[in-house]
RNA sequence: CAAGCAGGUCGGUCUGCCGCACCGGAAACGGUGAGGAAAGUCCGGGCAGCACAGAGCACCACAGCGGUUAACGGCCGUCAGGCAGAAAUGUUUGGUCACUGCUACAGAGACGAGUGAUGUGAAACGAGCACACUGUGGGCUGCAAUUCCAAGUAAACCGGCGUUUGAGCGUUGCUCGCGCGAGUCGGAGGGUAGGAAGCGAGAGAGAGGCGCAGUAAUGCGUUUUCCGAGAUUAAUGGCAGACACCCGUAAGGGUACAGAACCCGGCUUAUAGACCUGCUAUCGCG
RNA sequence: GGCCCUGUAGCUCAAUUGAAUAGAGUGUCAGAUUCCGGUUCUGAAGGUUCUGGGUUUGAGCCCCAGCAGGGUCA
């Protein structure tokens, strides 16, 4: 429910390989949370078939948010990362898509 | 030697930094963390629920013979025929009976006769398929099974049949028979999508050895080591360096197929490359 | 994750138990009708029956493997 809500109401941009969409969380809302910010990483089945590449660009997604989390400082989201490409890129190409993304999120606040 | 055939094993290793999941711990921290196919879901089991007085008819699978196993359509051995090969070897077929049905075109004639040759044809007292028969096995559904907890809704609405003259349900698909029996079947609609158990110490594995039986698959006994994923949309990742192998004069590039979802035994399919064992003797080289 | 189903002309579907030339509608193209177009009529093209093996004299149909798509179950 919340995911739905989530692609139905979020904003979106696109930063090549990603697609994300994403909202803010207001402080005291979203309260069976800790109060940080929640993320779905993911690549589409249609694409890749075989079970061991979408689990290695999740991987690859996952891992460029963790080492880049901290752009975010201290406001919270909720953000959805989808990967777009037809061809499984590299992780310098994923970290500076998601360098890229992350500040324009806090920009645009 | 090269070549070929069969079987088997491995399928990158190590270090540093930053991370993830589960378990233990008050914490610091420690331990553990994908595969030979985890895949396809083609077979067979374990396990779970439902059902089970019984009889008959169907249905499905298998099919030389013997063995192995929890079980199998797997595996091992072996017999006969066909095909490929020089050989090692590979591959394929294989229960029974009768004429109930079919066998286009061609052919005088196609399962019928009066018969043989030639010709026709896949097949001319000889065959293929279906049906039938024999033997063996199979109850149905599947972990989204199933059990418990919490929360919530609609005991409402419409239609069929029926209450001892028996609807409906169970008894595998059908029939009989048996049992339960006052409601039940269908339609349309409403609600839930959370948690726990099942979930891994077992037909356990050897990544150890010895002995015995057997040609072998495999089994038995004994000793020793180990417990090495258990999530619930899913953790096992990123960067850097070294080594190994391959390609390239070099710079440099590459290292397959592929990711557990209840668990096992097989089969099938995908797979860079490396290694081991046994066998064959045509050609080529010495 | 389990179970089940379907792949035939561009599209929607047939083809009884295996039998020889794989049919029908629609769409496409050409011709006729019309001043022109539509409608209608006539004709034609269009198929490796998803792919690869096997059984059989013979396979769209039976069997095996693969590929693609879909349905359903708490």
């Amino acid at each position: 429910m919340r995911i739905a809500q989530l692609y139905k109401e979020g904003q979106r941009f696109t930063v090549w390989p990603l697609r994300v969409t994403y909202q803010p969380i207001a402080n005291g809302q979203e309260s069976d949370q800790t109060g940080n910010s929640q993320v779905l990483v993911w690549a589409p089945k249609s694409i890749f078939k075989h079970a061991v590449h979408r689990n290695h660009l999740r991987r690859l997604m996952r891992e460029a948010y963790r080492q880049h989390q901290e752009i975010l400082a201290k406001s919270h989201y909720i953000i959805a990362f989808n990967y777009i490409d037809k061809e499984e890129l590299s992780y310098a190409v994923i970290e500076k898509a998601m360098v890229k993304a992350l500040n324009k999120i806090t920009n645009h606040q």
